[in-house]
DNA sequence: TATACTTTTGTAATCATTACAAACTTGATA
DNA sequence: TATCAAGTTTGTAATGATTACAAAAGTATA
């Protein structure tokens, strides 16, 4: 789902973070994309823009924001750690046709584990594989 | 939770898996534990009962059991590939104190997503982190 | 302006995983 | 039993994402 941010500067602020050209930067890209992207995916879309920019430094201000609750980590894949702005509860379905990561509802119930007395949650991760829509209609037509 | 086996050779070969001695040394590790170990925590179990285990003999046995449908891969935690011989379908939760990645369990209906009409789903994966119970009672004492 | 502090950058190091080719096993067959 | 082909294991080297680190650049404050 896309999130709506007023003012990406005060809203770092808000979090404690410096609001640098990167990290705004960094942030509104996540913000404007429904793909998940990887650290890769938005180092190569901010590049043209800020020539100057680092991948360290995409490392880095993700780590700060996933610290600060700003972000989180969708660890769908081995070896692909995607990013969300959306810090929701809700589930990711990745198609193993086109490996798009599609954001779906979880609803109050269905996220409610019983089975867990005496423990502390801290995060929840609901993740599906298989082929989505797109694809399934694509493989009739052929 | 521990799944039982009775004879690994067998399993193995209903699944069209030649049953070598590392295959079925590297089936029985992982059945026998539930701790859902990483391709370095089976190696390093093996090692001194089969010194010349090779680690890429770890990670083709795993991969290819995972093929088979015989293994699980838990993708809890970034750079931390796990493994589970438990395939039916529970949730894993990773305690963020003391690593221990345990079971839990999930009712059919819990499971059961109804907003990904048209969506081919294969895989299931539940994940939640937070602190368990045994490092809770640990804080409290001191 | 001087100073301290934070942020960014580039390079090198790390670590899990994969690629690859040689060596070894196994089972079938003559 | 010897031979052969196919499948399996092994060790080394390559890959690729991530992290460590220290220098450079930027920012805020007195």
């Amino acid at each position: 789902m896309k999130i709506k941010i007023a003012n990406t500067e005060q809203h770092l602020r808000e979090h404690k973070i410096m609001p640098s050209v990167q990290r705004i930067r960094i942030f509104d890209t996540l913000v404007g994309t429904t793909e998940h992207p990887t650290v890769d995916m938005i180092y190569q879309s901010l590049a043209k823009e800020i020539p100057t920019l680092s991948k360290t430094t995409v490392y880095n201000t993700l780590k700060l924001f996933q610290e600060k609750g700003l972000v989180l980590v969708v660890n769908i894949e081995d070896h692909e750690t995607r990013y969300d702005a959306d810090t929701s509860f809700h589930g990711h379905f990745k198609c193993q046709s086109c490996g798009a990561v599609i954001d779906f509802e979880v609803s109050e119930e269905d996220r409610s584990i019983n089975s867990l007395n005496g423990f502390q949650v801290n995060e929840s991760h609901f993740y599906l594989k298989g082929i989505c829509k797109k694809c399934i209609n694509k493989q009739n037509i052929i």
